[in-house]
DNA sequence: AATTGAGCGAGAACGATTATCATTATCTTG
DNA sequence: CAAGATAATGATAATCGTTCTCGCTCAATT
C-alpha cells in the first residue's frame, strides 16, 4: 500500500482553514475525512513546517497552540473575556517594518502579532464580582 | 491567623521579574520566600489578573505559559535556527497603534509581537540535512 | 532478494493547568 | 458576642495538550 503524502495533506488542510487550527482539531478533521494518520505524525509534520518557517504559531493563553500558514496569514483581535477572535483586514507588517530598528542584522522570515483585550460586546458588561466561574477558554 | 494578601504578593513578585515567569516558577519562588501559598491560589489569582487585562500571557510551544505585567514588557527577534532571542530596545506599539484600523470597536489591553527569522550568525550557514533534532524554542 | 533507514501509528509518559473538596478565615445577622 | 452563612485556601486528583517510545511498514539502494 502506497504511503500517503501526509505533509501535503496537512498543508492543503491548513490552506482550507478560515481560522488558525489546533493540532488536535487538525488530526480530528483528517480522521473524519477517512484519512489514516496518527496524532504523532500530525505533531511531527507541524514541527517540521515550523522549523522551515512555513507556519504561524498562535500560542493561546491557555496553552493550546493554533497553527496557520505563514504565507497568507492574518492577525487577530482576541477578546480575553469571550475568546472571540476578530480578524484584521490586512497585515500591517509591511508598513511597520520600515520604522523598526534592529540591534543587529536580522532576516525576518515571519512574525506573530496578537492583540488581546475586550470586544465591543464584552466592554459594557458588569465586572464579574463573584467567583468568576467563566472559563478563560 | 490573619490571611495574607496573596494578590498583592503576586503582583509585587511579578514586578520584580526581569523576564516573563511561569505559574509554577512563581509558586516555587513564593514558597522559597517562606510564604504559605498553594499552587491553586497562584493559578486563581493569575486568572483574575488576566481577566482584568493586567497580564501579558506568553504561551510557549510546549504548553507552558509565561506571565508578565502588561505595563512593562519587551519583544524579541527569535532565530529559528540557533534559537537565540534578541531583545528589541523598545516596544513599537505606541507608534503603530495610530495607524491600525479595527473592523469593530475593540479595547486593546495588551499585545504580543514576536519576529522569527535568521540572525546574522546563521544567515550564511547551509541548510540542515539531518533529522533536525533541535527542540523548538 | 537482502539490507538499510526513514516514516508511521498506537499508546504510554510527561507536565502544565484545572477541578474537587474538606477545612478555615471572614463576614453577616441577630 | 454567638452562630450561621459565605468566601478563600491548599492538598490532591483529574484533565488534557504535547512529547516520547517502540515495534512495524514501506521504499530506496545494493
Ligand atoms: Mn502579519
Ligand atoms: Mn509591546
Ligand atoms: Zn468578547
Ligand atoms: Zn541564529
Amino acid at each position: 500500500m502506497a504511503r500517503p503524502d501526509h505533509r501535503r495533506l496537512i498543508l492543503e488542510t491548513l490552506q482550507k482553514q478560515e481560522q488558525p487550527i489546533s493540532a488536535q482539531a487538525l488530526f480530528a478533521q483528517l480522521r473524519q475525512q477517512g484519512q489514516t494518520i496518527g496524532l504523532a505524525t500530525v505533531y511531527r509534520i507541524l514541527s517540521h513546517l515550523r522549523r522551515e518557517g512555513l507556519l504561524c504559531c498562535h500560542g493561546q493563553p491557555e496553552g493550546e497552540i493554533l497553527y496557520s500558514l505563514a504565507e497568507h496569514h492574518y492577525h487577530y483581535l482576541t477578546c480575553i473575556r469571550c475568546r472571540r477572535m476578530i480578524r484584521l483586514p490586512a497585515c500591517p507588517w509591511q508598513e511597520w517594518e520600515k520604522t523598526l530598528k534592529f540591534p543587529e542584522p536580522f532576516q525576518v522570515l515571519y512574525h506573530e502579532l496578537q492583540l488581546f483585550g475586550l470586544c465591543h460586546l464584552c466592554q459594557g458588561l458588569p465586572k464579574e464580582v463573584g467567583g468568576s466561574k467563566t472559563p478563560l477558554q
